[in-house]
DNA sequence: TTATAATATTATGATATTCTAATATAAAAT
DNA sequence: ATTTTATATTAGAATATCATAATATTATAA
């Protein structure tokens, strides 16, 4: 039983603060996918699309993996992961 | 397996991105407290502590009890408490 | 080598957050 | 009844967030 970092995990929970961030995770955990993908899953913009993944990768949550023209982004966070298995296994009430 | 509500789920997270009130949220827990308790622990002005316990309040992660003159907040949300549990399991990476 | 496709960056306006300072409310004590 | 204690609310300034529109970058294709 660790101390808890407030300040880091707070930052944490500001990038999933945002419901489509929210669900880019929750999408990127299943099918890995690059960001056109993304922008055709959630039916938003491309720059919108490209700003909220920059946000997950500068907080850790994701990383991007290059490949030719497309930029495949995979989420690379503990936490987060348990957190979205915690958020499928309960009914937040 | 239910789906997640991104929006609702979000708005929890929000209220937890915030350094200050994750740290009222895990003192909450351990020590059910009032006002005066959680500005003295934290070392936060009366105002803000109060501000920051509204927002934790309206988003459901709380409730107030009154006690005369004191307010006692309770920690009233599973999901919230089932992260803090994780929080202090993993070493957040 | 130019054109195209995929993604990133920047600027900007609208809205939201958070702090401090000041004031208000409500219960208990005097 | 008035004062005190505990808490809540409000106003305002500084900063942050987020969407859109426009432009830049970079790798491949033609």
């Amino acid at each position: 039983m660790s101390k808890i970092d407030y300040i880091k995990t707070s930052e944490i929970f500001k990038a999933l603060s945002n419901p489509i961030r929210l669900q880019m995770v929750d999408f990127l955990l299943d099918d890995e996918c690059c960001v056109t993908d993304v922008v055709n899953e959630l039916g938003i913009s491309q720059s919108a699309s490209s700003q909220h993944l920059s946000i997950l990768k500068n907080s850790g949550i994701v990383y991007p993996e290059k490949h030719g023209t497309r930029t495949c982004y995979k989420v690379n966070n503990k936490l987060t992961e348990e957190i979205i298995t915690l958020l499928k296994k309960i009914n937040n009430d």
